[in-house]
DNA sequence: CGAAGATATGAGGGATCATTCAGTTTTTGG
DNA sequence: CCAAAAACTGAATGATCCCTCATATCTTCG
């Protein structure tokens, strides 16, 4: 994300006018083009170009190669994505623990599906990619989105916050993966993100060591504010 | 799996010596190491064969082609993978859902970790690869295993199987391969494993929709066995 | 305006690779 | 033991592709 990325894969220039900037993005949009109608394997330079009606040499202006185009694509589609994530997660700051995994499921489910084919595409491409570091790095922003949102839940707490987070991202973005792979009819496919809800809550219910909240407030007696 | 492949993808002939099967397992483990120490970008049929000790020529008597060889690969590994599963589902028929749960996610984990780059290397190659076929018949063969076990469960029944079947194994592959992705240090990956367990188990009894374990017939009268 | 900087062009060099096939070696079955 | 079948060989072919660089066009701003 906003650490530099490794030095071989670092884009060899940033845009200066406003021209450059929009021909970057047009040959972004050409390599997701190129990807889905291609395939990774026949995506090169010059088709590339090509879509992006751009000659060749002018990729190379901003990437040293290949790679690095790869590189900042996914980089751009993870940016974006955990920005989205970082928000969805801000907004249900303090919610009970039902609205924040039913908002990080849906949110995170969305943004995959709003455009499948692109999507598929890119899980493809980063195959073809050194892409540890961009996964690092996606990871840890979002981990620490959900990991602040969950400390704030009003009916939980968890005894290892850490790894009830790490197990609950790995679980979601794996399952939304999964499902891609198998590539679920819409109605499969439909049931299985609200499966996840429930298993999510179901899970957090199953490992959080009190509860504050309204449904246990209702149970017991008021509890003395200074012992 | 047994089905046969896609005809552009179908091997081109079957050993009939010994020497023509040794060949080709060699053959099989060489494209493993070379995805292993070159990745798949590197991966050439040359390169294959050298590694095996043979020469290009052998590959081409058994693959059509570069993808062909890439396919046969994934097939054998999935088809291994799937009868590991099988025999574990077999295994735990008429057996609690907590044992169902545990073997089915600790057999899969085991699976994939025990050679951890291997597994890596494949996923890599599969994208390489047209492998809807593929991933198609495994999971048709996975889902009847866990299907037909969840559906001997003496403690607990589902009112809609197929999607509690289809939401737990898709959850199940996602989370390993989306472990694998993080590559996770071993503390927090052993974390992971044990933690899917609960939380599939906490899933399962969310959704069961009535019980006739030992649980429950310690609590109520026996059902007269016949109205 | 006009010079300096930024951006774009695209033919071609150089390298890599997938795949073939004519010929050789090994195995089998009679 | 021998002929036919099976398996193996690897140099050569043709195609593809990455990337460069000499040149041209556009933008900025003093």
């Amino acid at each position: 994300m906003d650490q530099t990325p490794p030095s071989h894969l670092k884009p060899r220039k940033k845009p200066r006018q406003a021209r450059a900037a929009a021909t970057l993005d047009v040959i972004f949009e050409a390599t997701i083009q190129v990807l889905l109608s291609d395939g990774p394997r026949r995506l090169t330079t010059t088709r590339v170009g090509e879509r992006a009606g751009v000659s060749v040499g002018t990729i190379y202006q901003y990437f040293p190669h290949k790679q690095a185009l790869f590189y900042a694509l996914n980089e751009r589609y993870l940016d974006a994505l955990a920005e989205t994530l970082e928000k969805a997660c801000r907004a249900q700051h303090g919610a009970p623990i039902e609205k924040m995994v039913e908002a990080l499921v849906t949110t995170y489910w969305n943004a995959k599906m709003e455009r499948p084919e692109v999507t598929r595409a890119l899980y493809r491409s980063v195959a073809e990619l050194d892409n540890e570091p961009l996964i690092d790095a996606f990871a840890r922003r979002v981990d620490a989105a959900t990991g602040s949102m969950l400390a704030s839940a009003p009916d939980a707490v968890f005894a290892d916050l850490p790894t009830v987070n790490l197990t609950l991202a790995t679980t979601i973005f794996g399952t939304v993966r999964s499902a891609f792979e198998r590539n679920l009819p819409a109605a499969e496919s439909r049931a299985v993100h609200m499966q996840l809800i429930r298993m999510s809550i179901a899970y957090l219910d199953a490992v959080k060591t009190s509860s504050a909240g309204a449904a246990t407030l209702s149970e017991r007696e008021p509890v003395p504010l200074v012992g």
